[in-house]
DNA sequence: CTGTTAGCGCTTTCAG
DNA sequence: CTGAAAGCGCTAACAG
């Protein structure tokens, strides 16, 4: 491996000073133009690369967001990911991908990481951990900002989908359908917004004059969302709803594999729909009618946040609307 | 923001030179254990976090792995990068994440924020452009290792899984239920891989004294997976398969839409399977029988291959196999 | 317009 | 066992 060749072999090579190749290359302070195009081409010929890490230690700054997630194998998460990865790229910021898997330990090891590799700011996408690395984080010192965070109010930044309005649109949408049962499968994992979801779907019921019936509304403990929807889907039976709204996509799938176990047949008996429109919302039969998150929008939101922090602009919180996707698992009340 | 405590505060703080400081941090070279755990208690107090950029430029290495994927919306790099990053969090290594979209433009640009950010390797996933930056890759000096990648015998490093196994697995497990009029539904855009898959094919064809019936094969044009698989299946309807053997599982779920659409009964009329075992194959009904990659593994194997390279230690490719997941999507065939 | 000098925070000889 | 000094590659005054 031939080390990377430095600002001094450019300068020895054309015979200037390292720091006038230094304001070349950035095309900073003034430079001849005549030597400015020698520089440059030589550069191009040597194959120089400003060494960033040079760079950060002495501008302060590493052009680098930390990025924390549960896990990327959340259909979810890959997709907020995504929008990050997107706009940090085109504002110059390199992106460090750690995941915590929602362990304790590992958020910790996470916030050291990016604190050694002083990162110039954090983006953290739902986590579900507490306050656990809450305060680590924020003496930290850099800015941070939370997309969809299990954390209530515990930072000042944060992007959020508008959980209650977006489900009010799923739930007046089955209403407008002529459904008045309703049930709702929420998130033992997720309380925060979990709550914010029964919220609107109580807020949409009020508004056709109906009041929850604690019956059709449960939060199943189980390993998984899938197995949550399955077991979700078998104890809302015994209060014969018409149709069932799920805290999310993942869990509508599992109450509707449970279904067609089951014999119900969907939609024709039991309307059913989810929440955030995954990629697998179209692979299931019927497909999965559902309130699409911005999810790649958000992730953008997030960086747009950060650059606006680093900045120091004064920035509030956001919180992006869902939107209604209509597929096959919703229909008319057959009722 | 309170500029970071560097190693030169806490040698004052502790009455030492810095460089008795990083000693008694890194616990290299002799310091009497007093001072030893003075300085480190004192580290601890006042939140010392060695700074990981003026590290790298000194030691001339990042501990930073860059890692290439086309989009991490694929569900299969998604696994992979899990297990890439898991494996790199533990030997110390931190992965910067870019997409490259399949895009040329941006495929160099990567390249360049890494040389920038002198990673120490570089992990690319699932490449299908071509050479177009093979050698921006090659000459920047690193280890590269490919996961499978589309480009055929470019780089000495790769990790892939055995698409000759995998196939003659997925048609063997066909022709043990008694299929003879067995389908292939290839993909255009992955010539190398799906050309391996179509040899194991033929192999598992050939131990049972079949040939390979050219109508029974295709590789459909499609904007997506999920649309060549349901072109695909329309496709070879004519030849009147009792099975059809995808190249992934997107594009089986294509198919099995499509069939779906159509009247057509999967298994009962015609047995489906599809190759990778992503997650929707649960999603989906009947469920989807298919051939595992070890994703999660890969992207390890990558990481060690990465870590043994830069000790300098000979490698040579591996070809990890493929394994069987029979679910309900294949079935005895009913002639 | 260009060169000199200092220094970012750290590791690493080399002397004590 | 510890300190002094040099240098990694770069930016940023400050003189010319």
């Amino acid at each position: 491996m031939p080390s990377p060749v430095s600002i001094k072999d450019l300068a020895t090579a054309a015979g200037v000073s390292h720091s006038t190749v230094s304001r070349a290359i950035r095309g900073a302070g003034r430079v001849s133009a005549a030597t400015r195009a020698r520089i440059l081409t030589l550069a191009r010929e040597m194959g120089y690369y400003p060494n960033e890490a040079a760079r950060s230690l002495v501008m302060g700054r590493t052009k680098t967001i930390g990025v924390v997630v549960t896990t990327i194998g959340d259909p979810f998460v890959t997709q907020v990911v995504n929008g990050i990865e997107d706009a940090a790229h085109e504002a110059g910021y390199s992106v460090f991908l750690s995941s915590s898997r929602n362990q304790a330990d590992r958020e910790m090891a996470v916030v050291r990481v990016f604190r050694q590799r002083r990162v110039d700011a954090v983006i953290v996408t739902s986590s579900r951990v507490g306050s656990l690395y809450g305060d680590a984080l924020a003496e930290f010192g850099v800015p941070i900002v939370l997309i969809n965070s299990q954390h209530e109010g515990k930072y000042l930044y944060s992007i959020a989908v508008d959980d209650t309005q977006g489900a009010e649109l799923a739930v007046e949408h089955l209403l407008q359908l002529g459904h008045r049962r309703i049930g709702y499968v929420g998130s033992a994992t997720r309380p925060v917004s979990c709550t914010r979801r029964k919220a609107g779907y109580r807020q949409a019921l009020a508004r056709h004059g109906l009041a929850l019936d604690p019956s059709l509304n449960v939060q199943p403990q189980a390993a998984n969302d899938l197995s949550a929807g399955r077991l979700g889907l078998e104890m809302r039976l015994p209060s014969n709803p018409s149709a069932i709204f799920a805290y999310n996509d993942v869990i509508a799938i599992g109450a509707l594999l449970e279904a067609r176990k089951q014999g119900i047949a969907i939609p024709d008996q039991v309307s059913l729909m989810g929440f955030d429109d995954i990629e697998a919302t179209e692979f299931v039969t019927p497909t999965l009618t559902t309130v699409r998150q911005p999810k790649a929008d958000m992730g953008r939101a997030a960086v747009e946040m950060v650059l606006a922090l680093l900045k120091g602009d004064e920035v509030s919180n956001r919180w992006l609307p869902g939107e209604l996707v209509v597929r096959e698992s919703t229909t008319a009340c057959p009722w």
